[in-house]
DNA sequence: CCAATGTCAGAATAACTGATATGG
DNA sequence: CCCATATCAGTTCTTCTGACATTG
């Protein structure tokens, strides 16, 4: 919970939050995605998806254009700038990180982030 | 975060939240507190304490009374349904951590759990 | 006709910010 | 006089639910 705020709060000083974050980070990893794609991936709810999409297209960070193979959905895709602020918040993300994980020695963070890996990538979908 | 929400739900349940569990287990182990120490070790923001002892007093999962020692503090004690309640809760729990640490082997979860540990105890008060 | 997609509106919590009264 | 404690009131933010129009 304390890492969460942390995050949070850094992510406020780079005027972002962690769903913008998690739609950048998918959308750089996956490549462009529907939204309904993106709701599955980061688990935020479709309808708040919209917002989030709203936002990051209004900062010109996302680009939305429907999909011409399935005219009900919407392609997302990462601009320049999208990548731009994504390295940005990566640098912000990893000094959390740095305070968070400051107690362990690299190889202990390196046990942990490949344990928690297994956890995540173990429940894809459902749960 | 799929995590916290299964947890949610399965206390949810059992008719109780994070804080109410935070706030058994806290007293279980350190015993009787005032609502500042417990507000410390909890996390729980003091204004939202009230609310979550309002609840535990109403369902006699803990006793609150002035502290005579120090008459500005209250002295929060866990009851006996209290006790009981943490088992339920307890066992609740031990249920949706099997269903996530589903995937990682007996030593794999003591290795997860000791390194999550020393982070905890790390970041005692500030952050 | 049924399923999937994006969107909207709104409810229900949860998290957070003062302000205040009282006691140490 | 200043600090700590508990409480209250109220704002903001987030999460979640349900309905709807459009397209496949």
């Amino acid at each position: 919970m304390q890492a969460d705020r942390r995050v949070n709060e850094e992510l406020a000083r780079a005027d972002a939050r962690k769903w913008h974050f998690a739609v950048l980070a998918t959308l750089d990893e996956f490549g462009a995605a529907s939204q309904a794609e993106l709701s599955d991936r980061t688990r935020i709810y479709r309808s708040d998806l919209v917002a989030v999409i709203n936002e990051l297209t209004a900062r010109g960070q996302v680009d939305r254009a429907p999909d011409p193979a399935d005219r009900r959905r919407n392609l997302i895709t990462l601009t320049q700038a999208g990548r731009r602020q994504l390295r940005e918040l990566d640098k912000v993300l990893a000094e959390v990180e740095e305070e968070v994980l400051a107690p362990l020695s690299p190889v202990e963070r390196k046990q942990l982030t490949d344990l928690l890996t297994v956890l995540v990538e173990h429940h894809g979908q459902p749960m």
